[in-house]
DNA sequence: TTTAAACTGTTCAAAAATGAACGATTATGA
DNA sequence: TCATAATCGTTCATTTTTGAACAGTTTAAA
């Protein structure tokens, strides 16, 4: 808990966040330009790509993205054959979205493209001890919870 | 330096920045739009207003954002009366961006709502030690340094 | 000097993202 | 049961963002 230093000080850390995220954006519309992706189809890619499955409904949560762009952006990756789609079996409404093989092979080459955007930070991550990376993220992990909670949490 | 942990390890705390990074810009989003502002608009004004004035050079080169888009969130700052616009001395091609009170008296009212992404963010602040807090500060900067000497690096 | 190239910002047509209305399905409860 | 409301995803008109061409200014080199 901060207890000398205010609310100005706070400022600081979270213009620090607007700088990485200023600099992670920009190397991940440059990945997703490179690849012919638009942003909404590489952030969905990305997000479903780990768990080899995801809902639509759950997809659209975890990225409090607009319905209609989710909609489109995964249109479009289907078209592409990177995800498969089908209805969730006792819900006919819900959708759900399954990477392809070719999906998953083009996800690894993503990986590891060397000016990707997971490459490059990497390297950045190898600037950082092991003691620096495990505070950031148990940190980031308490950030996290409590921003999640924070503001309207309106369907998107 | 990571030694045992791998790229798949960094992937964690790239999942992790994305986390927040969601979060922050859906704070961001609400804020801009609940106070009549689009995301360019409210990115500028928070990006000069701690500094008074900026060229606009400066400014489009500081957030990687496209000088088309700059050009139309400058005109209508300028027009909602927050910022004022005048060559630079010396080179009439350069603009300098000053805030103007109106935009001060804005930003810092932007600052103090209660559901704004400052206090927001502030808050889950409030959930991280001193040193907890020291550490992200020393990490992002590290992080920073590094990321934004990544990538093309063409003029935006 | 004069000319060509580079730089800074604006304009505008094209592309991308979004809200609102909708169709289809499921849940609620009278 | 049946009617109403809620949920999930799509469509499409509108808004927002962007790249490319451009105009004005400055720099560099001839």
């Amino acid at each position: 808990m901060m207890k000398g230093t205010e609310a100005s000080c706070d400022m600081r850390l979270l213009y620090s966040f607007f700088n990485i995220h200023k600099n992670l954006v920009r190397l991940a519309k440059e990945t997703a330009a490179n690849n012919g992706l638009t942003m909404p189809q590489f952030s969905v890619l990305m997000m479903i790509a780990p768990h080899k499955k995801m809902t639509q409904k759950i997809l659209g949560e975890r990225m409090f993205m607009p319905k209609s762009t989710l909609s489109q952006a995964v249109e479009s990756l289907v078209k592409a054959g990177f995800i498969r789609r089908r209805p969730v079996e006792g819900n006919r409404r819900e959708l759900e979205l399954i990477l392809s093989d070719e999906g998953e092979a083009f996800f690894n080459d993503l990986l590891s493209q060397e000016d990707g955007v997971a490459k490059c930070f990497s390297r950045a991550c190898h600037a950082l001890s092991e003691q620096q990376y495990r505070q950031l993220l148990e940190a980031h992990e308490v950030l996290a919870e409590v921003l999640k909670k924070q503001g309207e949490i309106k369907s998107c």
